[in-house]
DNA sequence: AGGCGGTACTG
DNA sequence: CAGTACC
DNA sequence: GCCT
């Protein structure tokens, strides 16, 4: 059982470098943010006069007391004032439970001239953790002084604990252009996400240490959870600026092929997305899930350099440009990329001409289109496409709901693709029926070319009353979804007539586009529309929350259970595609974050 | 110290 | 099987 | 790189 601990004060001396780790260490020791209510001081210092110096920042001056044959070089040797202190907080007799010995009363306060001040290495907590009972200062103690008066601290030292200020103040302290981002709780679909035990963000000239840790404004309750999935993330936030220099550093890295880089700066980047205040200290920063010492020091370099150095070089590095330049051809990866690099290609043109045939067809399209694919597609053009899509999925078989998920549904002004989730409330009108939809869009020349066609649904059982007869056993692959991935192109254009009659072979200036046409069966499409919709972080974590929290696994084709497989259905009873989607957040326990929530990357 | 999402396609 | 795609 |  871990000993009971009197009241301590940490010093962030030594500490600063890793805010995660000051943070981590305030927690555990559930430290007093107000010296005078001290009854130790920890911190990482081995010099005594470190220690005073770090006292006297915070107020405290200080004379050194000299004590026990651990300091020799010590000059005096009356300090009863520390015996009595060390004798009420060090077990006599070592296996004692410690807190009965705990006569201090965890509030007294330390007076001038009345009591001493003692600063023991770290290691005494860790040590003390360890052997389940306080362990002698003796061999901790870095320095013990005598308070000789108390001033003012270097800055103006914020002693209030947080659930002392009042909340109200900050709103007349905030100027206008400040208030932006910061000015009390952002209302997220309507529920309370602030923790209330924090204070409100106050705004002030200077900034000690202590007060920029107390002045902190409150970790939204959400984000306490490291899952990103429990998190409303909007498209925009107040760190857009560092989030791009994140963004750059993770993508070198996922050209670079550390694949485990790209996820931890994937998870620091949706966390700190999620966040709803500027940034104003890599303290603040590192209480986020995902955020550590390393992504806590970036941002420090950011704010006080300007620049991170990571990003710098990638951004200049003209190897890595080549990398990226390859890795946005669609069908090529980073693995892809490095190879045509190892081929001596440094270009587009390389690649055509000395490789052409040695790539895959996807490649060859990519390659084909690669300023178009990387065009964006306007909200109203994907609405265009969608609608068509729609138009004639009904016209084969009328009664079909849709839903644009993708970037599109997160509220972004321009997606890379149009992602469209079709389903039919008949379950029978959803079985092979991709390929008659795709027939038809070909026949009207909406469709260039295919580039994946995925019908393990339709093709599984031709028999949908074998399939839905089956169900029940379903073990992967049964109740699938219908996907095609194409190239699509608008038909027709304004001068189409005119310029046919000039030249019948008459280029289609419209953009090729990437359209993904996922159909559903009705009683998985909530499972479709939601696996469709969210940022790859957000379903991911959504994933990892199935699994982790309740022993389900979570696809677009479903929801199932972990052991044996079975389906669990979340979406009965009626409703459309948008109510079967809610269904599935509350059977799986989740809040409903809207889609413009789910914007992890 | 171990682990990092799940699935289905192409080649 | 490795690589890439989708979110 | 961070978390458990």
């Amino acid at each position: 059982m871990a000993p009971t601990f009197p009241p301590i004060y940490l010093l962030k001396w030594n500490l600063e470098h890793d805010p995660k780790e000051l943070h981590r260490l305030e927690e555990e020791i559930d430290v007093v943010f107000d010296i005078k209510e001290a009854k130790l001081v920890l911190g990482k210092v081995k010099l005594k006069r470190r220690a005073a110096l770090e006292l006297r920042k915070l107020g405290l001056d200080t004379e050194e007391v000299v004590t026990t044959e651990s300091e020799p070089d010590t000059d005096t040797d009356h300090n009863h004032h520390e015996e009595q202190i060390a004798s009420q907080i060090v077990p006599s007799a070592p296996g004692n439970p410690p807190a009965q010995r705990l006569a201090i009363s965890p509030r007294s306060t330390l007076r001038p001239s009345d009591e001493t001040i003692k600063v023991l290495d770290l290691a005494w907590y860790t040590g003390s953790l360890n052997a389940g009972k306080l362990l002698p200062i003796e061999d901790y103690l870095v320095y013990e002084g005598r308070i000789k008066s108390k001033i003012l601290p270097v800055k103006p030292k914020q002693t209030l604990l947080p659930a002392q200020v009042e909340p109200r103040r900050q709103i007349s302290t905030v100027s206008p252009t400040q208030r932006h981002f910061r000015t009390g709780p952002r209302k997220f679909g309507g529920n309370s996400v602030h923790s209330s035990s924090q204070p409100a963000r106050l705004l002030h000239k200077t900034t000690s240490e202590d007060e920029a840790y107390a002045a902190l404004p409150p970790i939204p309750k959400y984000l306490h959870s490291p899952y990103s999935c429990q998190r409303p993330t909007p498209l925009h936030c107040p760190n857009e600026d560092f989030l791009s220099e994140l963004r750059i550093i993770k993508q070198a890295r996922n050209l670079k092929g550390d694949e485990v880089g790209v996820r931890a700066y994937s998870v620091a980047v949706a966390a700190i997305a999620s966040y709803p205040y500027s940034l104003t200290s890599a303290l603040e920063l590192s209480r986020l899930p995902g955020c550590g010492s390393k992504i806590s020091k970036l941002w420090q370099d950011w704010k006080t350099l300007g620049h991170v150095e990571e990003a710098d070089e990638a951004r200049s590095d003209p190897d890595l440009q080549v990398l990226d330049l390859f890795w946005k051809i669609h069908g090529v990866g980073e693995a892809s990329a490095r190879d045509f690099f190892s081929k001596g290609w440094r270009s587009l043109d390389d690649i055509v001409e000395q490789g052409w045939d040695r790539i895959s067809r996807d490649q060859q399209i990519g390659v084909k289109y690669y300023d178009e694919f990387l065009q964006r597609i306007p909200r109203e053009e994907v609405e265009k496409i969608a609608s068509v899509i729609l138009d004639y999925a009904n016209h084969i078989r009328d009664g079909f709901r849709m839903v644009i998920c993708g970037g599109y549904r997160r509220g972004k002004p321009d997606s890379g693709d149009v992602d469209v989730v079709l389903s039919h409330p008949n379950e029978n009108a959803t079985h092979r029926f991709l390929v008659e939809l795709l027939e038809s869009l070909e026949r009207d020349e909406y469709i260039t070319h295919r580039l994946i066609v995925s019908m393990k649904n339709s093709d599984r059982g031709q028999n949908p009353l074998n399939w839905k007869g089956s169900m029940p056993r379903s073990r992967g692959g049964f109740d699938s979804l219908d996907h095609a991935f194409l190239v699509w192109q608008e038909p027709t254009w304004p001068s189409k007539d005119e310029d046919l009659k000039g030249n019948p072979d008459a280029r289609n200036p419209n953009v090729h586009r990437r359209v993904d046409i996922i159909i559903s069966p009705w009683k998985t499409a909530g499972c479709a529309v939601l696996g469709w919709s969210g940022g790859t972080m957000f379903e991911r974590d959504l994933r990892h929350y199935c699994k982790q929290q309740l022993g389900f696994k979570f696809d677009s084709t479903g929801v199932r259970r972990q052991d044996n497989g079975e389906w669990v259905d979340l979406e009965k009873g009626d409703g459309d595609l948008l109510v079967k989607e809610r269904r599935v957040f509350s059977g799986l326990g989740l809040e409903w974050r809207d889609p413009t929530e789910r914007c992890t990357d």
